[in-house]
DNA sequence: AATGAATGAGATTTCATTCAT
DNA sequence: AATGAATGAAATCTCATTCAT
């Protein structure tokens, strides 16, 4: 089922990549294409082909000689960028990922208060999802388990695609809109696990209304800014009960005095 | 790329169906196994290497010859069982979803309250997944896209094990203790969603404590419960809205005292 | 039980194509094989490999490991050149057809007369279908019947091949040497349908002779030609009756006469 | 692709067919099918079951548990009957050519003359074979190539089959109505060989007529009674004689008369 | 005599990867 | 740097035949 590389592969890539964007502009400017930019090209078409087979049939499904017909290049080709089927995957994800970043960050900055960046992330994610369901099956499998998944190029394009996620959260704890609760992680979880499966879901239905969508994410908002979530006044519950109280017992006090002066 | 099959399949398959012949107290008990008794257990041998398999190595990684050769048999026998690798592995999860279904209905059953059970139903599903995860690649890939999945075994086994959570959920709605907020379908993918998530986060730290677990349960369960989860006391919002009621009359009071003295 | 190809496939394939780089002239010669020679020489062998195995065992004791081995190629290079089994063997018949039919052609075009080029095909199709009968199971089973046999290589190559007897015996009947009478389809049946089976009784025979072939031959010719072939005198039985009978009314008058005279 | 059994197989048949008919007027009438009954209707359900399967789908195609199924049998049983898928083949060919026999026979009887025996023949022998065309390539093939066949059941029976036509040609011959050239078993061919390519070309033919198969019948009795069919005056062989006769005897007068002159 | 579960050799086909050009 | 023909291991699936019951 798998061939793994019989010796290590000759490849510059690495190198290539890192050396990008170095001194740019020193370099004088030209119409045509340098070598560079050639390079990069065919990288990008590459993981463009690969991007589209992987979303439509799967990774099992596709295979190389499909993604190098897409990208207009050889087989052998598709070695000389990526090492191999995996790492290919593997690089398909981390664009999606740096693009979801990009989308994720800009909506967010354009939203005033956490709940409404908290509603714009879900959406935007489960609408994001919803397109490339077979890239999420990657994650789950091969892909993530066969190789050193920790410290390749996904995970840190995911920490950073979470990581908007966590800010708005903690800015949400820090200006009180947000009780400290849980720990970080599990908000996270709860955030991306539900979306994840209401987007299965939502699929299954015969005809999934924007409607749905809206009620998933209104939902998972409501739960993560507390219950409370409706409040205007930013004090929590427990608070309130206690003010009550003591609110209470004074004008029971008040009374009581006021009873025996007349 | 799969071949379907083209003839029915002769096989014994379910207990309910073996059971048929119902007289089986007349026949003379006999230590050696009837020829009925070595189908199903022949039967069974094959799910269980199938199920070792497929959790330890994953849908693609495992073929038929490994599992041939666990169960014990030749490789042309699993094929007088089930039609082909697909089958194989859906009744794999058909007999996963049966005692997950199994083991959570005892369990609920044993919890008084409705937070038990949801706590319960949580840390269940959690454990229960851990060592089973490549199990649940296959419902969201292969398994469940390639043929009809709406209609077949495992399906209808997910749905019985789904309504477990939804009975809780429904008993604690109609009890009070839980708020009707939104739509069944959307809790239990927050439910189920978030634990799956949540999983993959406990099988990435290293050392993953029970301490974690207990905290997604937790923190997951107070959210389906609406946020009052957490108070020590347990005064309701009625409560709360009676005192306000009698502060706000107690106000009233003493505004009147005032004006008499004043 | 068949699967039909479900891609294109990338295979270099015809003569003609191959050609179409026209400027081979200033190609500078080299001894070396170019790549585009081997691949046709590779495409040879497999076809020589496959009609071997093919004429020797027939289509379904053949093997496409077998084909492989005798070809030189691994396994896997044969579906590099064609889809399936079935296109294969259909390559091989279309070679047969192609060879058979250029050897008719210029074998008819040294023939003076109808009837002998009618008995050169007969003879020359005889002989060529003795070694290959394992060949022509193809044309009436699997290969004929699975896919669009119609409109495929074979069927064309087929129609070419017996295009030439039609045209000789259109020519004959053209010249007058042939009666006009049946539709042509039926005689070809006639011609090829009486040549193959009597491959098969020559082939059962322990020692099929020369004079056995040539005795078929002749009948069929005959037949063909019109009953007109064995004369030795060129009379035909109506003028046979109609001299008998005029020997009959010179006897009558002479008799006549003689007894008048005595 | 042939598993050829690795040891003889116990089974008592053949004796078990040879007994039958045997001393039937002994034994007392009843009417529950006795054992040997039982054992023939058996062994015609599989045969019947066999040739249904044989003549659709082909021998390839055709499975031995498709037949059992058919048959009403365990697989297990047909080894009983028949030791392996040849054989039983073979048995399948052989029920075919003895019904073909009877029915050709049995017609024959009833014609008046040669040419309408021979009419009727090939009539006969197109539209059964047109029906049973997959039957056919058996006796082309496999059954007939793989083992002994020569000395098999259906060799017999096929012989006496074409014997048919044969005593019908040679009725022909010793009444002068067919002139006898060329060897038999050559004149057998031709009918039995034009027949069936003319099958192929009626099948392939959208909608084959009656006609067409009327055509072919005329044109190969014409051939096969000598090109004298056409004849428009109807001065037959026996006429011709008398003449001859009388021309003889007028001959043989006028000598005599020479004589006496002279 | 009958059964039918079991066998397992063997067939076709796929495709990631290599490497000579 | 690019090609794409070639590889060949490996996977799935079929089915004639056997044999314990």
């Amino acid at each position: 089922m798998k061939r793994e590389p019989k010796r290590a592969m000759p490849r510059a890539k690495s190198a290539e990549k890192n050396a990008r964007s170095a001194k740019a502009g020193t370099r004088k400017p030209s119409l045509a294409p340098t070598r560079r930019e050639r390079v990069q090209s065919k990288e990008d078409a590459i993981i463009a082909a690969a991007h589209k087979s992987l979303t439509t049939r799967g990774f099992a499904k596709t295979t190389m000689s499909e993604i190098a017909r897409k990208a207009g290049v050889a087989e052998g080709t598709l070695y000389l960028y990526f090492s191999n089927k995996n790492a290919l995957a593997r690089a398909v994800l981390a664009v999606f990922y740096k693009r979801l970043t990009q989308t994720a960050k800009t909506g967010v900055a354009k939203c005033a208060t956490t709940r409404e960046k908290l509603e714009f992330l879900a959406r935007h994610h489960l609408e994001s999802i919803i397109g490339e369901r077979r890239l999420l099956e990657l994650i789950a499998s091969d892909v993530r388990n066969t190789d050193a998944y920790e410290g390749s190029d996904v995970y840190k394009m995911n920490r950073e695609y979470v990581a908007v996620f966590d800010d708005v959260m903690r800015g949400g704890v820090w200006r009180g809109e947000i009780e400290d609760g849980a720990a970080q992680w599990i908000k996270r979880d709860i955030f991306f696990g539900s979306l994840e499966y209401s987007m299965r879901t939502l699929l299954m239905k015969k005809r999934s209304s924007k409607k749905d969508v809206a009620a998933v994410v209104a939902e998972l908002v409501k739960l993560l800014m507390g219950g409370a979530g409706v409040r205007t006044e930013p004090m929590s519950n427990r608070d309130l009960t206690k003010a009550v109280e003591r609110v209470d017992a004074a004008a029971l006090r008040l009374e009581r005095l006021s009873a025996v002066k007349m």
